[in-house]
DNA sequence: GATGAAACTTGGGCACG
DNA sequence: CGTGCCCAAGTTTCATC
């Protein structure tokens, strides 16, 4: 399977922010002719990185809906289970599980009685304790950035298979191979700072 | 402004599972004709339902990163500044604030070096305490069921069948199951609204 | 790149409330 | 009369070569 370079991570924040971009602006945008684009973006969703093209829908302007956070605690024989219920709960939008076991649950409710909607969905007696928290206001990130994406050394390009060095350069989190990188790409923005100043 | 109905509804579906469906295979879905099913995307977008047309990408897929849940307890005068700062981290996937000023922070980042990477967006004396935990998997749901959409009179709570009436109350766009509801509605938000003046 | 095919948009006209 | 829909032509965009 071919690797991923810097246009496919360009390609992915155009198609993030604007899924219905045509593809002639995307390859503009790239460098790229639009039959090129086309191509990249059938291997993307073959290897999984895209996993689909939806629509962003503000659920609670639907009607009177509340926005919770649920965190559950579930005994740890049903964790799996517990994962799975929620999962198939008509009102969910995201399901997080830690590594202890944790279940965080974001869903957007008819009413605020949550104990008999959860009750709906799964069997209370795998879940010890659960803390339901009203949301004020919540985002969705869309826009990503290239840096966000990184997969290769900003440095010398090379990608980085694991491990990699990180640090935060001039307000930015930057990601290197090495650490012989890193000190150059510091070295060289201390640099530029420097004779700014 | 026009009213939603289940036509509406049943587009949002649709284009949820799959946004780059033909407005014809819409059309041929619902009932009507592609310039039709173009009018009506247009006007939920024009509403704020439809918020935006974006891809999902598995981000963990892109390189060995950690996707974590992130609970950060800012002080009361900072909430709207930890919220703000948060949102603008280039790794941040989602951000929730509770009703009670708690933010909870959804980030997928290339390193479990939590703290420096807060500190390199946020001014870390503004949070009195945070919680990571490590997340072992994540859903954000993307499938919506019919039912997932389906509408409740926000004042008597009863499923709307069909019809329906939605008017938008406050700039907020409101469903009813019939017009006695409706005014019903209305009438207690000027109420409300008046005693406010 | 260029071409054929498919999809989207536009404007006119009709039906319904 | 205004709103929403259909029909048909014109234009853009997409996929295949």
């Amino acid at each position: 399977m071919r690797d991923l370079d810097e246009t496919d991570l360009e390609i992915l924040e155009l198609l993030t922010e604007n899924a219905r971009r045509p593809y002639k602006e995307i390859a503009d945008n790239v460098g790229l002719t639009p039959p090129a684009v086309s191509d990249r973006i059938s291997r993307l969703e073959e290897q999984g990185i895209i996993q689909g093209f939806t629509i962003d829908v503000d659920r609670e302007k639907l009607r009177g809906e509340t926005a919770v956070l649920i965190e559950l605690d579930p005994v740890p024989t049903a964790v799996d289970d517990v994962y799975a219920a929620v999962t198939d709960l008509e009102e969910i939008e995201g399901v997080f599980e830690g590594v202890d076991g944790s279940i965080v649950v974001h869903a957007t409710l008819p009413d605020s009685n949550v104990r008999s909607w959860l009750a709906s969905g799964l069997n209370l007696e795998s879940v010890r304790n659960y803390d339901v928290t009203v949301l004020a206001r919540s985002d969705r990130i869309v826009g990503v950035s290239a840096t966000g994406f990184g997969l290769e050394c900003v440095v010398c390009g090379k990608e980085i298979v694991d491990g990699g060095v990180t640090a935060t350069v001039g307000g930015e989190l930057k990601t290197f191979c090495c650490p012989s990188c890193e000190d150059r790409y510091v070295s060289r923005y201390e640099t530029h700072r420097d004779a700014l100043e």
